[in-house]
DNA sequence: CGGCAGGCGGTTA
DNA sequence: TAACCGCCTGCC
């Protein structure tokens, strides 16, 4: 089965997770769901290699894409019908998606969400990814050891992130090593919140998660298209393509209701792959 | 080079 | 509206 629609490089690295990172042959090694995932895609299709702790000695490589993992892809959801009704809503965002036209919006877990965007004030994607990383050295699971594709970094160890009870119960000395800085109190408070009473929907009511980071909780965590984080790339491009003022975070968030409704989420990614990728062109 | 501001996918009080 | 942590980048 051929899939569309899909860039492995640009649906992982356009900061709607940080957990996937590229081998040196080009494949994408990460964790889902307490599994190594090690993914080509080459032409269309797709082949993966899944361990586990019930993995038997060699992984093997498969094209048949277990449930849990095409779900997580979205493989379901077709993006193409989406980006051509979106082109004929508007002519700036058309312009917009050849430069982001392989992103997926994946369907996280909504713990690790919660974990990853809270890390990710104030912050960069590689020091996210560093952050997030140590947390589960830390303090998670080790779900398996990879030796990557041709034996790249044999018998590295990867690690589940660690679950919200467990984090509940450590303190801010605990987490020193990670150097999260001002964050880590965020996180054993919220861990605490979603230990005891479970995710709220106002998910603002979490410790150290405001407008922008809820907004991204719900679009990667809860799969709501519909939501539209507003950060300052977002504040820049809107700028520049809309001419709305960069403080106008009411106006921008309302005219993303108003013109793409439901598909919010996904035209934030455009936009946001845009100006990124394109900001240097003129 | 080496040291030092300034910035960063924001939130809080 | 200013601190907040820590790391990275750019400038001198």
């Amino acid at each position: 089965m051929k899939i569309k629609d899909f860039i492995p490089g640009q649906t992982f690295d356009c900061g709607q997770c940080f957990r996937w990172s590229e081998e040196p042959d080009g494949s994408w090694t990460g964790i889902v769901m307490n599994n190594i995932v090690n993914m080509r895609f080459e032409d269309g299709k797709l082949t993966c290699c899944i361990i586990n702790k019930s993995s038997s000695a060699e992984p093997e490589y498969t094209d048949e894409i277990p449930e849990w993992l095409s779900n997580y892809l979205d493989l379901g959801t077709d993006y193409g019908s989406i980006k051509s009704l979106l082109s004929q809503k508007d002519k700036v965002i058309e312009k917009c998606i050849p430069y982001g036209e392989g992103i997926r919006i994946l369907r996280q877990d909504l713990w690790e969400t919660i974990v990853s965007f809270i890390i990710s004030q104030n912050n960069n994607i590689p020091r996210i990814k560093k952050c997030i990383d140590s947390l589960a050295e830390l303090a998670g699971e080790c779900v398996g050891t990879y030796d990557g594709p041709d034996g790249s970094h044999p018998g590295k160890k990867y690690y589940a992130l660690p679950t919200a009870e467990k984090l509940a119960g450590m303190s801010t000395e605990d987490l020193g090593p990670i150097h999260l800085g001002y964050r880590d109190k965020y996180l054993i408070e919220t861990a605490g919140q979603v230990a005891g009473a479970g995710v709220p929907d106002d998910l603002t009511e979490l410790q150290g998660v405001g407008p922008k980071v809820a907004n991204c909780i719900d679009l990667f965590g809860r799969h709501n298209m519909a939501a539209f984080p507003i950060d300052v790339w977002v504040k820049r491009v809107m700028n520049r393509l809309y001419g709305f003022d960069e403080n106008d975070v009411r106006g921008m968030a309302d005219f993303a209701k108003e013109k793409f409704g439901e598909y919010g989420g996904i035209v934030q990614q455009y936009l946001f792959h845009y100006v990124r990728t394109a900001s240097s062109e003129k």
